[in-house]
DNA sequence: TTGGAATGTCAACAAAGCTGACGTATTGTT
DNA sequence: AACAATACGTCAGCTTTGTTGACATTCCAA
């Protein structure tokens, strides 16, 4: 075969190639290590792990949004997110209120405090991302998104799509 | 102002925005949960962990490589490794052969059985990014490497590049 | 009104990271 | 030859963050 099993509209094949996917492969897991190196370190300082992070983050994007929510947005426990809310509500970073309409459920919001800790997470990743966005320019960055929202699983990006468009 | 701080040349730096940077964090974090979904599943079923299967990738990678060099590569210490490694030699999955020149060293490979294991996870998390990449074309998929690689840590960065163009 | 479903909390355990200390074999240096 | 440095393995103990199981509270529907 001269062109591969598919039918060739003109374009090459060859970024299927499983040596081409393997390097994704590989950049991926070394790209996620610069991705939360910088949170990490100021993480670090105030013994909070990646766990507060992405409550804190997450939180900070739905404000009110219960626990449940949240869980099926991280996608682990209840148990497991229960930890890290419970310290971040005692250190004073996220407020919890009983639900108005069902009392089952309760609100959480980030304290001043709290959302002076996002800001400087957020910070950290955002300079990071923007340093690469900057770099390699706007066409390989929408190519950089198209493939991270086709590599989803259906029910996260579904998550995901919920979010996007939120505040734009 | 009505274009920025910066000098414009002519194309828009809309892609710069908070908001557009906190999509692409999102981004990553929501599809590196669908990047490790399905070699996690098989994982399972062995009762590995992800920790098991980088080690079993990059001695896939890196036939011989020693102790100290995955070790880099991995960013983790000897004793999280060591934990991991020894595992996979008493299962029968990776073999250690005492070095030649230097006898200190430890040569790592992937026994017959080790390595039908990394096919299978390789393969479930190719069959994952080939779809991806099928579906956004290759222009994308330039796009998306080159974000990743640009938001690397340097000595990261390093790693990836030694062993990016080993085998093409 | 009562029993089941939903929401959230507490307890105990496991995986996998970490530091620190130490032993052993080997290599390199003085 | 003596000594320091390197590579590796291991023990002990700690932390973060995931898990399952048991339980209290609240809501809703039969």
């Amino acid at each position: 075969m001269s062109d591969g099993p598919q039918q060739q509209t003109g374009q090459s094949l060859l970024f299927l190639t499983d040596e081409q996917l393997r390097k994704g492969i590989e950049a991926m897991f070394f790209a996620y290590r610069g991705f939360t190196a910088d949170p990490d370190r100021i993480l670090e300082e105030k013994s909070y792990g990646r766990a507060h992070h992405r409550a804190i983050h997450f939180i900070h994007r739905s404000p009110g949004t219960t626990v449940n929510n949240l869980l099926s947005i991280l996608g682990v426990t209840k148990q497991s997110l229960n930890r890290v809310l419970r310290t971040l509500i005692e250190d004073g970073l996220v407020a919890s209120t009983v639900g108005k309409k069902d009392k089952r459920e309760r609100h959480l919001h980030l304290t001043p405090e709290g959302a002076v800790l996002e800001r400087a997470l957020s910070d950290a990743q955002r300079d990071r991302m923007r340093a690469a966005y900057r770099t390699v320019g706007p066409d390989a960055v929408a190519g950089f998104r198209q493939v991270l929202e086709a590599m989803m699983d259906d029910q996260t990006r579904h998550h995901y799509e919920a979010m996007k468009d939120r505040a734009e």
